[in-house]
DNA sequence: CCAAAAGTGTTTAAATTACACCCATGG
DNA sequence: CCATGGGTGTAATTTAAACACTTTTGG
């Protein structure tokens, strides 16, 4: 009996990803301009249908590359979407992902169906359709719990980086400012980041040191948990 | 064009429920003996196919009724798994959602393709099909991490509990003890729950205060989130 | 009066907060 | 020498941790 012809075998999934983008000073979401129905000719969250034959996880990344051309992108899930009309053509299920990654390390490019790809602050995304606002503020949520209870944050800005960089994503994701000496101190005590002995050049002000993350610690940190509540 | 004819709209969700109960004791977690293919005859967690006209999160409820005659009952949901090969019968994605329960609060009783539902011991669960012992983990990973930064727990105990049952609940799921003064202490100061002014009755030892919830407090804290750290 | 669990305070250590000025560089 | 962001320390407060005995009830 080919049970994929029974009646439950007639839903589909898609992967939506809520591609969130550091600039160095604010917060970014990446949208792309729909070249395809349903809600032609909208902006919405890069997402796509999953065939058959590949694993959920893996498609995640691969919608991704194909609607914006973002590769080497690690992405988290958030949650399922499953109302039994969130979507005009039948019953589709999502399955939506974040990622957080530093908008100038890559390169934007729509592709497949998306017209355009294109960077929004995060307080100024046009109108969205299905039910991409929930699925955005799910995924905006899940980004700050996480940010503050994980070492979240270093694999996503350059090998060697400032301290300066590190608290203004902080403050970016969290909404919130930081006195910079206890950021520091916090940062610093956790053993989690270490200096390189180098330092910016070209900079018409004192040249911050810049500092490397301990993948070992890093990743032990990432096992247990940690608490960043500073 | 009826879109559900097309190449994506022939897969199968389903949802699984990790119900977590306690007992006053120690943590469980219920199973059922599957009367149906797959696996038929194998212990396995309470899940089945979400029909094409539910929503996701209701589905998980009713689901979790059919099989085992648990009512009113607030789940939660964990992840989404959807690798191409997790299911014998086609491309089968299954969406997993957790509960936490006083055990003696709650008939459990097998019904519809379900054989037999039980409490296993959570570290003495016979071997599962599918990939359900990574949905477990999942849960009980999320369980912890909820119980962690949310006063969840006391919606679960008896409308009046004492303290010692709230202790005993975190060191259950926690895996570990707390000092009596210091956890009273934390709990009390975060003065989330007040005293009824009734005590235990007949019971061979000096009667324990029983204590009630603030909703609004607790309410309160659900949204922010706070930090159990003790 | 015995058993069993409830209940209670203090001291010490650690973590967090608040807060203001000098430093190094480019132009 | 000016503008710019980098960089630093200490004191006060809050929070967490360790720790042992008395109380109340039923039998």
């Amino acid at each position: 009996m080919d049970h994929s012809e029974s009646k439950h075998f007639r839903a589909a999934v898609t992967v939506d990803n809520v591609v969130f983008g550091f600039d160095g000073k604010q917060l970014k979401v990446l949208l792309i301009y729909r070249g395809a129905e349903p809600f032609k000719d909208r902006w919405a969250l890069p997402g796509d249908f999953v065939p058959l034959d590949e694993n959920l996880n893996q498609s995640a990344i691969h919608v991704l590359r194909s609607l914006t051309g973002l590769e080497n992108i690690y992405m988290e899930q958030v949650h399922a979407f499953g109302d039994v009309n969130r979507h005009p053509f039948g019953r589709v299920y999502t399955i939506a992902y974040y990622a957080l990654i530093k908008v100038e390390d890559y390169q934007v490019q729509a592709s497949s169906w998306a017209e355009e790809a294109a960077w929004f602050p995060i307080n100024e995304v046009p109108e969205l359709p299905f039910d991409h606002v929930e699925i955005m503020e799910f995924a905006k949520q899940q980004l700050r719990n996480k940010i503050r209870t994980q070492p979240i944050g270093f694999e996503l800005l350059p090998k060697h980086f400032t301290l300066t960089q590190i608290q203004e994503l902080y403050e970016a994701v969290l909404e919130r400012k930081f006195d910079t000496r206890n950021f520091r101190k916090k940062l610093l005590s956790m053993n989690l980041i270490s200096e390189t002995g180098y330092r910016q050049t070209d900079v018409s002000h004192r040249p911050a040191m810049l500092y490397k993350y301990d993948t070992k610690r890093y990743n032990r940190f990432l096992e247990r948990g940690f608490s960043f509540d500073i």
